[in-house]
RNA sequence: GGGAUCGUAGCUCAGUUUGGUUAGAGCGCCUGCCUGUCACGCAGGAGGUCGCGAGUUCGAGUCUCGUCGGUCCCGCCA
């Protein structure tokens, strides 16, 4: 039972037409305004601050209580609601035009000084926030966040369900599979020497459900990849899983653009037009150099082999006779960007792995070019004509191996359009990149691998160039691209098992392997799979872009370091040898 | 696996370029005063393993090497 007086209202509730009620609030001590005779307390909770005033003439012993009020102290206070003198409003708060005059306050916890402030203007390094985690989420943006992610998976569930989505829940532990990232293993302690896996996505599982019958899957689910971090990426992260039965992609398609257009109308208020965009992955690359374009500015790539091709400056000319590209990237009005720049600019595109950066300073009577003495004048004016430039841009230029060459480009345009402030804050671009090719060459490992994953399906049309140029085959894969992110990637998957044997010939598995490995899956096409695809949401970068923050780490309440470390529980950590022994564990030295 | 950058008071940082007296600032904290503040104010005070370990040097926060940790990026992420 408790033994202090419950909350009659949150610290967000109070406002002017409570003046009068008696009330009881409890939270926590944000600040503490000491003046001598009249004590203002902000009291916190997650709904809002209400400024709290003791005096000594409604009672004493309170007043003397108040005295010892510490930041983050937790209190339970009851009184009346006062409206505030005329001119002692504060209009930045929303309960600003009153206060609480305490009769009666239970100190229901002391609090150490914290070691920073619970507050969104102070800027703390992460590792101390991490650290001190229950006090970092305490700071309203971070709730904002929390709250925001939680009404997003609300909607989500909801939408799904009204349109005839069940969600299901996979194993966490299951079987260890070939391609893709690196597994979490867990050891088995019945089966000595045998391994769990943490699912890296539920795609097996997923798939499974479609042959079982249940034609529209959903489920909100953690993934895991013992996979380097970065800003976008953590070693276990949140999808909406999606998969559905006797759907082509634009069934997903729809049916993703619904689930989007309701989030942003629902959280943000904002009205997004479907369909969006479409673009194939080779226009995306021609045009942004990237499978995940930025579109929130211009800045495109334009190629310009064919006026190159037969120019005088070999580096330009081999490379595209050798298959390869010659790319430009017009920046307009920047024709008198410094040379120095531009040296910049070289430096950064060979870190890159380009071997040297072309340029062209476009004015109203000349072209002045790093390469005019090989190209002379009408050369110079091609290359400038092919990449769409008029008087005052500046043209940049690189050649290279295709994906290569268009790579780096699109990085440049990505941190030239931020050094020139061309992104536009509160625009949501939306786009689909479609036509990914199927396969792409692993150099490491002298084999093709999956470009999505090995269930994808090619294209009808492209089924026969399995058998010829694989390297040509298209997959009918697409991605959700917002903002120059990625949030969400599926596609049709393979229902046939004859195909899907021959995927995993050319993907290296051999029919043994492919047995031990996926059997179960080949087995349970066998008995009858609808053709089906799906599409999985990263969920923690779609919060992460509705809440404005550049990193998912903000959107996770307990997040990891990039090293992989929780430095508030201080996972991972050594355990019992005898623990070890029980799984048939034996640590070696490294 | 590689690159960049950071680590100095509880927090955020200056000081490191060019080694040299007792390592500073703001905020926070503590004490006292203060009846209308909301970044309260005023006066005073405490607080340091300069991440850690070696090395160079008469002398290291500063230079060198190693190491631990944070962040960003490349590779990686079906």
């Amino acid at each position: 039972m408790t033994t202090y007086p419950k909350r009659t209202h949150t610290c967000g509730d109070l406002r002017a037409s409570h003046v009068g009620q008696s009330v009881t609030l409890t939270g926590w001590v944000q600040t503490r305004r000491d003046h001598g005779g009249l004590i203002f307390i902000d009291l916190r909770d997650r709904y809002g601050l209400t400024q709290i005033v003791f005096r000594p003439q409604i009672t004493h012993q309170t007043f003397e209580a108040a005295k010892s009020l510490r930041s983050e102290f937790v209190v339970s206070v009851t009184g009346k609601v006062a409206a505030r003198p005329q001119d002692m409003l504060n209009a930045s708060l929303p309960t600003g035009s009153i206060e609480l005059e305490v009769q009666m306050m239970d100190i229901l916890t002391k609090a150490d000084t914290p070691p920073f402030a619970i507050d969104d203007d102070a800027a703390i390094n992460e590792d101390i926030r991490l650290k001190y985690r229950y006090l970092d989420l305490r700071r309203p943006k971070m709730q904002r966040n929390l709250m925001l992610r939680h009404r997003a998976a609300q909607i989500v569930r909801s939408y799904y369900d009204r349109n005839g989505f069940i969600e299901v829940e996979t194993p966490v532990l299951m079987k260890s599979t070939p391609e893709g990232a690196r597994d979490f293993l867990v050891p088995s302690r019945f089966q000595p020497g045998k391994f769990y896996a943490l699912p890296q996505s539920p795609q097996t599982y997923k798939q499974i459900l479609m042959v079982a019958g249940f034609d529209r899957y959903v489920q909100i689910v953690k993934c895991f990849r013992d996979e380097d971090q970065r800003a976008d990426r953590q070693l276990e992260f949140t999808q909406i899983d999606v998969e559905m039965s006797f759907a082509d992609e634009d069934d997903i398609v729809v049916m993703t653009e619904g689930c989007i257009v309701e989030l942003f109308h629902e959280i943000l208020a904002v009205d997004l037009k479907p369909p969006f965009r479409r673009m194939t992955y080779t226009e995306a690359m021609e045009q942004y150099g990237s499978d995940k374009p930025d579109l929130r500015f211009g800045l495109e790539l334009a190629v310009v082999s064919s006026a190159v091709r037969d120019s005088g400056f070999r580096v330009f000319s081999d490379t595209v006779k050798g298959g390869g590209v010659v790319a430009a990237l017009r920046i307009p009005e920047q024709a008198e960007m410094t040379r120095n720049q531009i040296d910049m600019l070289t430096d950064r595109a060979k870190a890159l792995g380009v071997g040297g950066l072309v340029w062209a300073r476009v004015r109203p009577d000349q072209v002045e070019c790093s390469i005019s003495k090989f190209l002379g004048p009408e050369g110079t004016q091609a290359l400038v004509k092919a990449a769409g430039a008029s008087p005052g841009d500046l043209v940049l230029v690189v050649s290279g191996q295709w994906q290569k060459a268009l790579t780096i480009l699109g990085t440049l345009r990505l941190e030239i359009a931020e050094r020139l402030k061309l992104i536009s804050d509160g625009s949501w671009e939306f786009l689909w990149v479609t036509d990914f090719p199927l396969l792409e060459m692993s150099e490491e490992e002298k084999r093709y691998v999956a470009v999505h994953h090995p269930f994808t399906a090619p294209k009808p049309e492209d089924v026969r160039l399995l058998e010829t140029e694989p390297l040509k085959a298209r997959a009918r894969a697409y991605d959700l691209v917002l903002n120059g992110n990625e949030v969400a990637g599926g596609s049709i998957r393979i229902f046939d098992s004859t195909l899907q044997s021959k995927m995993f010939s050319l993907l290296g598995i051999g029919a043994e392997e492919a047995r031990a490995k996926f059997g179960f899956m080949l087995d349970a096409f066998k008995y009858g799979a609808p053709p089906h695809g799906g599409i999985a949401y990263g969920f923690d970068r779609l919060i992460m872009l509705m809440t404005g923050c550049t990193s998912i780490r903000d959107v996770i309440a307990f997040p990891k370091t990039s090293g992989g470390l929780s430095l508030m529980d201080e996972s991972p950590s050594t355990v019992d040898e005898q623990q070890l022994k029980e799984l048939h564990v034996r640590i070696t030295p490294s």
